[in-house]
DNA sequence: GTGGTCTAGACCACG
DNA sequence: GTGGTCTAGACCACC
């Protein structure tokens, strides 16, 4: 799968390649029990520090999103991911609701914030369809 | 309008701030050409540096939902908020994208993830049916 | 003379007043030795503090653009203004500079600043050709 | 590239580090993607404080000029800066138009006027010719 | 090391 | 009284 990185995003790094990565697993383009690179692989590859690559594993790892073995490397979570709990639902709702209130604020209507969303969706799910293994 | 900080939230005090005032432009609770607290009284009330509510105050400014007059202080702006523009839109995608993504991965429905800005829209809007002014 | 103040700009509204005045000047809307409104009654006209035409009056005295009589009031400069002296014209430039700097920055080439410039002469030029006092 | 601060100018400190870095740009002493000294390092060279030195690199990042990497600090924009809008070119419409109300209270002519313009064009473009790196 | 955030306190310009 | 500027010094996130 290819990853990149935008190093003048204001997004940190690691937040970028966490980011990425599951949207590899939303895709379907990385499947469970599949195998990430290496960290020193990884961060060689995009030409980032060890220690972020290292980060966003760790983090990937705390989701349940990964698996990491001390000698087979970083894995896809074989057992699919752990459904979402309320905790999960509160985040969404509460990084949502300022795009809300803007959205408000300039004229955009729900149908049309809807829209988006759906479109979102679309994307994830069409790539799901038919992939090829990357 | 009560403004609430969480000081141990990870988002920066003055995005909060900032995120606050425009749902309050939202709800109809702040309405254009009304008032905001100068930097010294909010920063007094909410216990915190007048700094930080100046740097909100000016990503207000630059974002269009306020003016700053010279001596008046600091006001909703009175002519509506400028639209939103496709920047604006591509930032919205892009806030959402991720949490599509793993919405995805933890099986939640597009019709669950699309009841959830419903809700949020219905919040702002039943506010701005009506509410009393404070 | 019609005088329009901008509270929302980030002049500040002393510093309108002059250069309004001076503009009048410029295109003979104020002709030499004419009077100017009293300081109150400007600043009653405008809805501003006495203070701040009292600044602006000031400032235009020192520029020499005005006397201010004790009794007769404030009067347009009957000999007229002083020629520029070399600190003026340095001033002209050091104001001048970071708007070429960022013109050539921005792609807008020599010719089509000067036309801007121009635009501006003709302008003030066009007024003093045929007007009506006030 | 050599930066001057006049602090006695009534300029403020952070405009006249934004003028002199476009300023910069404009001779081509400084060339997109290449970097800024760090806010710390410039700031203890010009004897100010960091905070005023990221003042003036946020104002020259929101104004397209330069970007801020997460570590690589602040460089100026590779791609070349944004094209002139109408936004900026009203903007230096009201900046010149006290001028050239003033100029011809002076008696100074359009063309001597043009003439210091374009002389600031011709020394931004001369240094453009044959700079050498620093 | 970099920039980002926050605090604290000072002085000034403006009206 | 308002906001604007500047200083000083702290801690944190990122890499």
């Amino acid at each position: 799968m290819l990853i990149e990185i935008d190093l003048e995003s204001d997004l940190p790094i690691y937040s970028q390649l966490v980011n990425q990565i599951i949207e590899g697993i939303a895709t379907g383009h990385l499947k469970p029990g599949e195998g990430l690179p290496s960290v020193r692989t990884l961060a060689a590859d995009l030409g980032i520090n060890l220690h972020t690559v290292n980060k966003a594993y760790q983090i990937l790892k705390q989701k349940g999103f990964v698996l990491i073995h001390r000698q087979k490397g970083v894995v896809i979570q074989p057992q699919g991911i752990a459904k979402a709990d309320a905790y999960f639902i509160e985040g969404i709702k509460e990084t949502v609701k300022p795009l809300v209130a803007e959205s408000i604020c300039r004229d955009i209507s729900e149908e049309e914030f809807i829209t988006y969303c759906r479109e979102l969706f679309s994307y994830f799910h069409k790539q799901k369809g038919g992939f090829s293994n990357e």
